[in-house]
RNA sequence: GGGCGUUUAGCUCAGUUGGUAGAGCGCCUCCCUUACAAGGAGGAUGUCGGGAGUUCGAGCCUCUCAACGCCCACCA
């Protein structure tokens, strides 16, 4: 796509081969720096940062569909003449990665141990190093606009500098803080994990009631629960003080079956009377709410499972059960408990268990030494951000979504026991122990650094500012494109990504990071199942933009993304769409280019030469440019695609390209094209610059990609010939209609007479003629034609003669049925004429178009009436 | 337990201020009319989940019921 060739008028190919086109297209852009953003540009900016994917992560679906909205914003707003930019980059992903890595060793029949950290993280180094450009590599084929020459990593430089920084201030600040508390333990990934990091899964249980005895004296409490195993952690049995068949025991003690541990009675609001026995055994360390009661009741904390999910070897544990899976334990010590018959009932019992978000492993809560960042604080002026419009989510119902989380905030648990992270800038005296927290070790010979890792999402929500350079706040890019504009995400990481990154943003940088978030659907498989590879139910968009296109992809992914952000359902076979307007596209244009015989300074537009076809064309073309613009700016981007395929397909090609083959004005064929593919651009990067490319018009830019948007026009509007023009779109239909209606084969033309308007009508004789094959035409007033079939548009009646064309009886069946048709809507509206009600208090123009149309069905049941009379 | 979403043509879904329903696919008829059969022309198909209310008028607003789905909470 050398610039000679840019400047002549060339034949597009006969068939169009999207690969090729499309890798040309890419190339051409990368070639001239048109993704380059400039930070020192006068013009008003425009960015976006990406959602970056993980390093692990391989290119889907959900990927096609959130880059591809941003990057029609990104190409949008580039058309739009601002300085634009997409940042990209991606995550470091750690527990993601972590585990790939772990997994290719445990190949060899390695762990991360024998390597040890140092060794482990190298390797993972090199690993993500190979990696990491491979996605955005994959990107690519998206069509991504974005500017690689600033591509970023969640664990580059520059972002552990900006997580440094602020883990120092909020520790300083007194919101970051380190203690002993319960946390979500994977016993997998041996590592806390955080409560949005946590899923809650529905499982068949039970609830097994067992008898505790109550010390030196008669009798027993029964206690109800769901983990058996950790009893031998317990360290109270707690009753509601209000329950009066349990009041007179608190304070007095019980004996624990099978250890004989003596543990106290207490009276706690929590327990819930009505639930299992009403009495619940207190296990501080294995349960968060036991943890609460036991802080209220000074209680002691005993593990009893370790951090592998082993249970314990230590003296709480019976040494039947120590060294157990959590799932043996549960077994066996219910086993016993039955043969010491203190197992008083079992209870099926349906309740929800914990899972890791990464490897689904059964959560174990425990009592574990960790970091946290105190929320509460945070999250002020985050709900404030979004409650007084400085932040705007689009569909707006999830800001509710976002209020509520953020209203009930809780700590957030950063520490990863990983090594693959950004290591926590904390550092302990060798000897003393005395923790300093610092952007640097203060004295390597003597402080060494907690061992612990941030969780991956702690960098990712600082990902708009510290991809611009912060905490350097004077650096080019923070001045130019901070804050960003628009965030797109889809609506599962509003809260492990979106919220944090606005609690972050304001805390540090003191303006939120994007005005607006444009929230998505998710992709789904034709089912309305979620895609998965253990499910096999995967679309790989590689295969669709191999079969398909890119455009073909980004059209369908678009047309699809309605307004209400739902969840888009998606098989192969829908991309067809896209594929066939993208075929559509490519053969419309090569007509009209094929058939050009002026030079590309004849093919000025010149507004008084027109037609009323031309007019009625640049009329549709310049209200579908009104609309695309305000669709866009309302991010209602489905409407945009459906608007465009509509007008392309139906008004240009099925009309305006179809008349041009009567009369044609090469200058308004050559001016409609090109509006449409630069309305289309953003959606359909690829194939709308390669036409543009082989144009020929004087361009002002050296691509479609940078040249301006089309908007609304004055001098365009021509809504008076626009609509005589309907009028001989509807007369040929009308008589396209009869023709179809009656098998009259195209070969044997037929007559028309048309009883007025002579005016309007000789202006379309010749589109009849070609368009509904019509062999004459004649002007009479109130004509009598025997066996005729009538038409009517607007108020003019056509007769066609029909009586050597068709079967007359079967055409008579045709007109009843119509009636048939008409009568009710009619007898409807008469009825609501007469209603006074309706005349009065309905506005006046509604009043006046439902007269029209009582007058309109009138005189065509009228007409079809006196047809009728006429065959018979 | 709390919140949200969905329910419209056989299928997948649009429907922006309330004025009587649209698209794509599929289906039926005809056509290779030389840009496109991945196409063209025409056609059939819906008491807009049920019920009630507001209104002259409701797919759209209010209430209620039902089914399905999602999120948050996590009563052992």
């Amino acid at each position: 796509m050398s610039e000679n060739q840019a400047q002549e008028s060339e034949q597009l190919s006969t068939t169009y081969d999207a690969r090729k086109t499309e890798l040309e297209t890419y190339k051409f852009w990368e070639d001239n720096s048109c993704f380059k953003a400039d930070s020192n540009s006068k013009k008003e900016p425009y960015s976006i940062v990406i959602p970056p994917p993980n390093v692990t992560g391989v290119l889907h679906m959900g990927h096609a569909l959130d880059s591809t909205l941003q990057d029609i914003l990104i190409r949008y707003n580039r058309m739009l003449g601002k300085e634009v930019l997409w940042m990209p980059g991606c995550d470091h992903a750690g527990i993601a990665t972590q585990n790939v890595i772990e997994k290719n060793l445990a190949r060899e029949g390695k762990t991360r141990h024998d390597l040890g950290r140092e060794k482990f993280v190298e390797k993972t180094w090199v690993w993500a190093n190979e990696h990491k450009n491979r996605i955005l590599e994959q990107f690519k084929l998206l069509g991504a606009s974005f500017d690689l020459s600033r591509k970023r990593f969640t664990l580059d430089e520059g972002c552990n500098n900006a997580v440094k920084k602020v883990f120092v201030d909020l520790y300083n600040k007194g919101l970051i803080y380190k203690g002993n508390y319960i946390v979500n333990w994977c016993p997998r990934c041996q590592s806390a994990i955080s409560d949005v990091e946590t899923n809650y899964e529905t499982e068949p249980g039970h609830l097994w009631e067992i008898s505790y005895a109550l010390k030196d004296e008669p009798g027993a409490i029964v206690i109800a629960t769901t983990r058996p195993e950790t009893m031998f952690g317990d360290v109270a049995v707690a009753v509601n003080p209000k329950d009066y068949k349990y009041k007179d025991l608190i304070g007095k003690n019980c004996v624990m079956p099978l250890t004989g541990r003596v543990i106290p009675i207490i009276g706690d609001d929590y327990v819930d009377k009505s639930f299992g026995t009403g009495a619940l055994k207190i296990t501080p360390a294995h349960d968060p709410n036991d943890f609460e009661v036991g802080l209220r009741h000074n209680l002691p904390q005993i593990k009893v499972i370790d951090e592998k999910g082993y249970m314990a070897q230590n003296e709480y544990v019976p040494p039947q059960i120590q060294g157990l899976t959590r799932e043996d334990a549960r077994k066996k010590t219910v086993e016993m408990l039955e043969q010491h018959q203190v197992l008083v009932r079992v209870v099926e019992h349906v309740h929800n268990v914990g899972k890791c978000q990464r490897c689904n492993t059964t959560i174990e809560p425990l009592l574990s030494t960790q970091w946290f960042v105190k929320m509460k604080p945070l999250a002020e002026p985050a709900i404030k951000a979004v409650k007084d419009g400085s932040i705007k989510f689009i569909p707006q119902r999830w800001e509710k979504n976002y209020l509520m989380w953020m209203e009930n905030i809780r700590d957030w648990c950063i520490s990863r026991q990983l090594w693959w992270g950004h290591q926590i800038p904390a550092y302990y005296h060798n000897k003393t122990g005395e923790m300093v927290v610092a952007l640097e070790n203060p004295d390597p010979d003597n402080y060494t650094q907690d061992k612990d890792v941030l969780d991956t999402w702690f960098s990712s929500g600082l990902w708009p500012f510290e991809t611009m350079g912060w905490p350097d706040t004077s650096s080019a890019d923070y001045k130019k494109f901070y804050p960003t504009t628009t965030l797109v995400t889809g609506f599962d990481i509003i809260f492990f990504w979106v919220a944090r990154m606005i609690t972050m943003g304001l805390e540090f940088t003191g303006v939120a990071p994007f005005s607006t978030v444009y929230i998505h659907g998710l992709i789904r498989d034709e089912h309305g199942q979620k895609m998965s590879k253990s499910k096999g139910n995967t679309i790989d968009p590689v295969d669709l933009i191999e079969k398909y296109g890119t455009d073909a992809l980004r059209f369908t992914l678009t047309y699809l993304c309605t307004y209400g952000g739902q969840d888009i359902k998606i098989s192969d076979e829908k991309f067809e769409f896209g594929r066939n307007f993208t075929n559509k596209i490519w053969n419309a244009s090569r007509f009209v280019l094929m058939n050009l015989t002026k030079t590309k300074d004849e093919l000025k537009l010149d507004l008084n030469k027109l037609t009323i076809a031309d007019k009625w064309i640049l009329n549709e073309l310049n209200e579908t440019t009104k609309l695309i613009n305000e669709n866009i700016e309302n991010y209602r981007i489905g409407e945009v695609a459906s608007i465009l395929y509509e007008f392309f397909w139906n008004k240009y090609c099925d009309w305006y390209v179809e008349l041009s083959k009567i009369e044609k004005n090469e200058a308004v064929l050559v001016y409609v094209l090109e509006n449409f593919l630069k309305l289309l651009h953003p959606i359909m990067p690829h194939i709308t610059e390669a036409i543009y490319q082989k144009m020929p018009i004087n361009k002002e830019t050296i691509g479609i990609i940078n040249s301006s948007y089309p908007k609304y026009d004055n001098k365009l509007s021509f809504y008076d010939d626009a609509k005589k023009m309907q009028t001989v779109f509807e007369t040929i239909k009308a008589l396209r209609n009869i023709r179809a209606e009656f098998n009259i084969p195209l070969g044997s033309k037929i007559n028309i007479v048309i009883d007025k308007n002579e005016q309007l009508y000789s202006q379309i004789i010749p589109y009849l003629e070609r368009l509904a094959k019509v062999a004459k035409v004649e002007f009479k007033q109130n004509v009598q034609i025997p066996k005729s079939a009538y038409c009517v548009v607007d108020d003019t009646k056509i007769t066609i003669p029909l009586e050597d064309l068709i079967d007359i009886n079967q055409e008579i069946k045709r007109q009843q049925k119509k009636i048939e048709k008409l009568e009710p809507e009619l007898n409807s509206i008469v009825k609501r004429l007469q209603n006074e009600k309706f005349t009065t208090s309905a506005p006046a123009d509604v009043v006046e178009k439902t007269k029209a149309r009582k007058e309109e069905l009138i005189s065509q049941i009228n007409l079809i009436k006196e047809t009728i009379n006429k065959l018979s």
